[in-house]
DNA sequence: CTGTTAGCGCGTTCAC
DNA sequence: GTGAACGCGCTAACAG
């Protein structure tokens, strides 16, 4: 159906065969195509007719060649499985089909050397931008080839310093405060502990300071021990909570880095038969898996979906890639019964 | 620094650009950055340095549309937040990073028009394959495109009768049997019932028809007021549970459509104040979550990183996309706590 | 309104 | 070894 009828090669139908079809030019194909109004009506019908007749299908990467147009934005994470990154992804795409754009997916497993590699494919790929969550340990020349080609690209959560790129990131100052403030102000909590995290990100740095800061500043007692960073996925933080509670006693608060984090946490617990009134439990980001655990958590809301269509709007709308960071979104508290507050009617 | 020296376009350094600048051949440029042993190796570095110098870099996608070679495969699904899409993206990608292939994410929200859509584009753009979840209510001819350009597709979880595309599925049969079999034989279940899941979707009616054949086999009752089908999210199910609890006795034992599902069931649960082990909850998938709820899931697992590696495979080695139906992944009952049996060591 | 001519940036024969 | 010429599929500029 799609071979040759003289046997040659079996190739996909192209504009020039339609006009041979139709004994026109192939330049009026193309017009036609687009409904450009140059076109007679008639003509532009028949055009299309003849062009599905024959399986015609629009190349639309021939075309962006022509018109050097990009369609693809890169989104480079160290692990997609994780549900902020999923939340991310969506809001990207969703800004992004706005623009006909499309986004491709690459891990790097938090390997600066495979994610050197998808950051170079993904520019000789001519893609239109990249969102890129860098792995742990990136510095400023492990992204030079991007700077060089002077692809727009934006960071998320982690920084890279001297990087000059535009960084998508959280207010942690104001994320902790919210969240050391509902542990002093309504649960009058005296010592408490920040735990989970990678210690080498950037967030976990920026969040465990201010968080340091905050309890200096009510007097609330560091509980040292519990201070432990851990792997970003729940696995991780499930592990390091069960070392601890074999060895240290648990404080009666705990902000955790992450949901994925609170969910190990809270997993280790259950499991150790720790009720859960006896530890308040906080956590950050608001994915939507933080309103179904037990107990549901509390947690400061940073709408990672959100940050993912600003991160399409900054990428598409400043061509230069030159630092321009924009304000953090506003982060909210969301009060649900981990840390002791009543379950809303 | 990209700006032409005579202040005209500041286009991006072509491979032309490099052989004026060096007094050669394009061809021999071309030759050289492809390291081919045709050339010297000496003018294979000074084009090297040159190109370097002059911040050159290789287009592919201009390569990609002269070889007719392609680099993108699509993941159609509906909703890219959720994690067994997560895991089957992970897996896909895993696979194809060793083809050189990327794979570009598409969501549909389940919409049949904005599939169409993305399907159209991703076909145009000439992607090498797609992976597709179809959209609720999807007919074969919504996706004649598909066949009509020839693009090799895959579908999963959901068939749809008449398109003659392969389907990445689960084995329904051995699913549910190994869930109804746990609940008959070590925890002597006599009352049961399936919940959750699109009532429209095909593995629910897959899953539902062969429960009530478990069911039958082993003199199961069924707990038809808890039968229900719902959303895909923890949200959805976590609603319904909560309408069905305050006007229907809980069964004895439940086996949930899905992970998610049984998380949003496992939250309805805790907050009407049901002791967790006054029902045997069962579920499927395997994701990553399951193992971090409270209780941690008993479920039947699936793999979906497995049968995300599988598409990718059945993709990139079957260029003609007439059904050929690869066997299911032998799923696997992962015993833990939700049905009662206890913790291990 | 339609057709002609030149490219977009690269890969691939062929001759030299 | 090297270079000219052509093709990939489409668009843009200018004719007519």
């Amino acid at each position: 159906m799609k071979t040759d009828p003289d046997g040659s090669a079996p190739r996909v139908t192209t504009m020039q065969q339609v006009a041979d079809e139709l004994g026109i030019s192939l330049s009026t194909v193309s017009l036609a195509l687009r409904g450009k109004p140059v076109i007679a009506k008639e003509t532009r019908e028949r055009v299309q007719q003849e062009a599905k007749r024959l399986g015609y299908v629009y190349n639309r990467s021939a075309a962006n060649l022509r018109q050097s147009r990009r369609t693809l934005v890169g989104l480079v994470v160290p692990d997609i499985t994780n549900p902020f990154v999923g939340e991310v992804a969506l809001g990207l795409q969703a800004n992004l089909a706005e623009h006909s754009q499309f986004v491709v997916l690459a891990n790097t497993q938090d390997s600066i050397g495979t994610q050197t590699e998808v950051i170079g494919s993904l520019i000789e790929e001519r893609a239109s931008g990249l969102v890129i969550i860098p792995a742990l340990g990136t510095r400023a020349e492990d992204l030079r080839l991007l700077r060089d080609s002077a692809t727009p690209a934006v960071l998320m959560n982690r920084e890279v310093p001297d990087s000059g790129l535009p960084l998508i990131g959280t207010d942690d100052r104001e994320i902790v405060r919210l969240a050391v403030e509902h542990l002093a102000t309504v649960h009058g909590i005296v010592e408490a502990a920040y735990f989970g995290g990678l210690r080498e990100a950037g967030p976990h740095q920026a969040r465990k300071a201010a968080f340091d800061l905050e309890l200096r500043k009510r007097q609330i007692h560091s509980a040292e021990a519990w201070n432990q960073p851990t792997g970003p996925n729940p696995a991780a933080a499930y592990a390091a909570a069960r070392s601890l509670l074999h060895a240290e006693p648990l404080p009666p608060a705990i902000l955790c880095h992450s949901d994925s984090i609170a969910i190990g946490l809270i997993r280790a617990l259950d499991e150790a038969g720790v009720p859960s009134r006896s530890c308040a439990i906080l956590s950050i980001d608001g994915i939507a898996a933080s309103a179904m655990t037990t107990p549901p958590l509390t947690t400061v809301a940073v709408d990672p979906g959100h940050m993912g269509r600003r991160s399409g709007r900054l990428l598409l709308h400043s061509p230069d890639h030159d630092a321009e960071p924009e304000e953090p979104a506003r982060p909210h508290l969301i009060v649900r019964t981990s840390c002791g507050c009543p379950a809303e009617a």
